[in-house]
RNA sequence: GCCGGAGUGGCGGAAUUGGUAUACGCGCGCGACUCAAAAUCGCGUCUCGCAAGGGAUGAGAGUUCAAGUCUCUCCUCCGGCACCA
């Protein structure tokens, strides 16, 4: 073939390929060690943008160059094929989900195989499968048993108009996104995951895992354990008590009121001493019209006074007013705080707007290990009461870490803040706690798409088990899926005969489906072991892959699905499911792909990129590799799509294919040793951009010689194999090669090539470059140092001025300091 | 609002992890080939300056012989915030 005919090329190697089974993986191979690569199973929305490419075919690059380095990789793709898109154009177009999921499958499967990557196929899962959905109701049964799952209420919001629940991003400006009604907050029952069981456990399990900081830390975040205190606030004159959570117990004395959540309980059992009764429930009718983001969202602090009601500040008996604001969340802490203006900025604000009183603590000696803020000097300062001045003199400084020691108290020496919350809330008839900021986890949707709760009701209305025996507990058929404000399982005639059928007459099912990230909280096991209808994955072929290596995805995952899925496995493993507690040894998080113009790929900016023109015309090979010369994976950062740029890699391909003219007798190169070697650093890096650079430096330097080496050049083609999988294999069986270039061993560079043979070493003056000299790699640092200084261009810099250091960076720089 | 991340030429980015800022690619300019154009190839391309030299990594400060890299303050943009997946 002359000219690089990338269509006629990868049609040829994708049959080839699939005709030899050359990516279908083993669970082990006698020699080798498993490498388990897991990507996010996809959503199939019938279309392969961009982002798909980004998000498949570059960590296929990363399996491929694992496999040549002798692993027995597993890459493997499958759909989560549940959701509420195929609910739509049920609702929208009349079609039926199954159908209209299964179809764009069959699309996405075709474009999938366009890129050329080594998914093995006869793993493939599909979430809405039977086969698969069966072992998803499996397991929520055994979590049943082991009280992992429970059933309360929870508030979602509501459309009255369309009579169903929205999702936050339906909800715009307080409207139905679709019909622009008013959106209510509502309680709804559901069954709910005991994911805060595993609170500090999914926290603490941090520290053993290789996973980026920031993800680490956006996870300890969203869990938000803190460590605080419980204390009661008695409520004037009746027999009421209002137990506030807070961090800061130290504060107590310079609390000037209390803030009730709308929600709270006492709002209601108060009622009879409340004097302002319609105000409150105007607030609190107002309060459900907003979601809880917009209530966190708010600038400005709304409330209600409780007139006629009384808090008493337990640690001096004074009595305090008592709000309703809906800055207080009811599902966090008590649903109640007590407010210490003079130390916290939220509730300042709330002081500051309502002219409540602002009360500083009396400052401690305390030595901290921060800087010391002052209170200043704004607001009313009182001296704290007698009685309890040993105890709140500690600890009252409000910007104290928690490590700080307390040095000049005589009473509480060396007592740090922690410790001296703790004795502050015991002196008040607290309790120390620990609270956190996740929520147990609803899975109960009202739709139709997604698996069905295994469960049914006896006559007498008590939920139970549908038994292991009738699982896959099946998705029925005879459903209208207009909205009408109940789930589209009661409306099934089907699935009330059978449940009748098998549980007997006044049985009913349970009508609602799983959320399904539940559903995305075990596929990786699924892939081990796809066909088993015995069991969700054998023992054999976990053991064989799990824990899996590498998982990347997209950074919007960070919080949710990698928490609910870590939540899953240490589940199963409390159950004796699973050997590991934990499923990713590393996780990595990757960005964007922008529109040319830099924002976000969307029709209405017309700014979609159609990867499936590009292919054509240019080839996926181009495509994969241009994706991975945008920068680093693996961080989120995004790139925009550079039109002109994606035609700059196919040049570099359109170079390589032309090379092979040039084999013949040629010098071998050293520079292709230390390429390789930089390019195998990269790679594990998931630095693609820089290895391919390196490549591009390689040709450059070929392009000056008449002749290449046709050895030198095989090693090129395998290097670029991972990017480039169609065009190396065809170079690479014209060179005459039997096997697939595949299947050929990562190149290996010889150590003492790489070594140059002599340094350039910088020569700064007082941090600025004066010289440059040239050493061989083992000069003394003294004569290096001795060169430096006698160099022609340094001496008029230096000449007749003390010369105060010299510092020698081996192999870098010499610094002169005058 | 809270949590996480990112700001380096005209653009995507590189920088041996504290040691020559701008590798590689795109774009642009000039030239070669051509009747011409495309493609291809060669040279140039941060900025001020004739030069010597100076300045520049979102802004400002600090640490250091040396800062894109570390520390603090601020600005801008992106992602997530629990029923989109």
């Amino acid at each position: 073939m002359k000219n690089y005919d990338h269509k006629k090329i990868e049609q040829k190697w994708q049959k080839e390929w699939d005709k030899k089974k050359l990516y279908r993986v083993e669970d082990s191979i006698k020699g080798k060690e498993n490498f388990y690569t897991l990507v996010e199973f996809t959503y199939p929305s019938g279309n392969l943008h961009v982002g798909h490419w980004y998000a498949f075919a570059v960590p296929d690059i990363y399996a491929r160059y694992k496999r040549m380095q002798g692993y027995n990789v597993l890459y493997p793709m499958g759909f989560d094929a549940f959701g509420l898109p195929a609910e739509n154009a049920a609702i929208k177009l009349g079609a039926d989900p199954k159908e209209w999921t299964y179809k764009q499958m069959d699309k996405m499967r075709t474009q999938l195989g366009s890129m050329g990557a080594m998914f093995d196929w006869e793993r493939e899962i599909v979430s809405c499968d039977p086969e698969y959905y069966k072992w998803t109701q499996w397991m929520f049964n055994k979590f049943l048993e082991k009280d992992l799952v429970y059933r309360d209420v929870t508030s979602v919001n509501w459309c009255p108009n369309d009579k169903t629940v929205l999702a936050n991003e339906q909800v715009v400006d307080g409207a139905c996104e679709r019909c622009g009604a008013q959106v209510e907050q509502r309680n709804q029952e559901q069954w709910m995951l005991r994911i805060t069981k595993y609170a500090d456990r999914l926290i603490d399990d941090l520290d053993k895992l290789a996973w980026p900081e920031e993800i680490k830390s956006a996870q300890r975040n969203w869990i938000g354990r803190s460590e605080g205190s419980e204390i009661e606030f008695k409520v004037k004159g009746i027999d009421e008590k209002i137990k506030v959570f807070t961090t800061r117990a130290d504060t107590l004395f310079g609390v000037t009121y209390v803030v009730l959540a709308p929600e709270h309980e006492s709002v209601e059992s108060l009622e009879l001493q409340v004097e302002n009764k319609k105000e409150v429930e105007q607030y609190i009718t107002n309060t459900k019209k907003k979601s809880e983001l917009d209530r966190q969202q708010s600038k400005e602090k709304t409330g209600v006074e409780l007139k006629g009601v009384k808090a008493i500040n337990p640690s001096n008996g004074e009595e305090i007013p008592v709000w309703v604001a809906d800055y207080v969340l009811a599902g966090y802490g008590t649903g109640a705080v007590m407010a210490v203006p003079a130390h916290d900025e939220r509730d300042f604000e709330f002081a500051k707007k309502f002219d409540l009183k602002i009360k500083y603590v009396n400052r401690p000696n305390v030595f901290s290990t921060s800087r010391i803020n002052s209170p200043g000097n704004s607001g009313i300062y009182e001296s704290p009461s007698k009685k309890l001045d040993e105890i709140i003199e500690f600890c009252t400084e409000p910007l104290c870490d928690d490590d700080a020691v307390l040095v000049n108290s005589d009473l509480y020496n060396n007592l740090s803040c922690v410790e001296a919350r703790q004795k502050i809330t015991k002196a008040v008839g607290g309790r120390v706690v620990k609270t956190y900021r996740l929520r147990d986890w609803g899975i109960s949707r009202q739709r139709y798409w997604g698996t069905p709760i295994p469960i049914v009701y006896d006559p007498e209305g008590k939920a139970h088990p549908v038994p292991d025996e009738y699982l896959p507990w099946l998705l029925p058929t005879d459903v209208d899926h207009t909205p009408d404000g109940t789930s589209p399982l009661a409306r099934s005639k089907e699935l009330l005969k059978r449940t009748e059928k098998i549980f007997g007459k006044g049985w009913k099912p349970e009508v609602e489906t799983m959320d399904t990230f539940v559903d995305s909280s075990w596929y990786f096991y699924r892939y081990l072991d796809a066909k088993n209808s015995e069991e969700f994955a054998s023992k054999k072929s976990r053991e064989a892959w799990m824990p899996i290596n590498l998982y990347m995805g997209g950074a919007e995952h960070t919080t949710m699905h990698l928490l609910y899925s870590r939540f899953w496995v240490k589940a199963m493993h409390h159950l004796g499911l699973v050997n590991e507690d934990e499923a990713y040894t590393v996780r990595r998080n990757r960005g964007l792909i922008l529109g040319p113009d830099g924002n976000k790929m969307s029709k209405s900016k017309n700014n979609v990129v159609d990867p499936d023109e590009i292919v054509e015309r240019l080839g996926a090979d181009t495509v994969r590799m241009y994706l991975a010369f945008m920068g680093p994976y693996g961080v989120t950062v995004n790139y925009p799509w550079d039109p002109n740029g994606v035609v700059g890699v196919r040049r570099f391909l359109e170079r390589v294919w032309k090379l092979k003219e040039k084999i013949g007798k040629g010098n071998a190169t050293t520079l292709l040793h230390k390429v390789t070697k930089k390019i195998t650093e990269d790679m594990a890096e998931y630095k693609f951009n820089t290895a391919i650079a390196q490549m591009m430096i390689l040709i450059n330097e070929w392009d000056k010689v008449d002749e290449i080496l046709e050895d030198e050049y095989k090693i090129l083609l395998q290097i670029l194999s991972p990017f480039a999988p169609h065009m190396t294999e065809e170079l690479w069986i014209n060179l005459g090669e039997k096997e697939s270039i595949h299947l050929s061993e990562w190149p290996k560079w010889d150590e003492r090539k790489v070594i140059d043979e002599f340094l350039k070493i910088v020569v700064q003056v007082n941090g600025k470059v004066r010289a440059e000299i040239m050493v061989t790699p083992n000069t003394e640092e003294e004569e290096v140092k001795t060169l430096a200084l006698k160099d022609k261009a340094v001496i008029p810099w230096i000449e007749g001025k003390e010369v105060k250091r010299v510092i020698y960076v081996k192999g870098r720089l010499v610094s002169i300091v005058l």
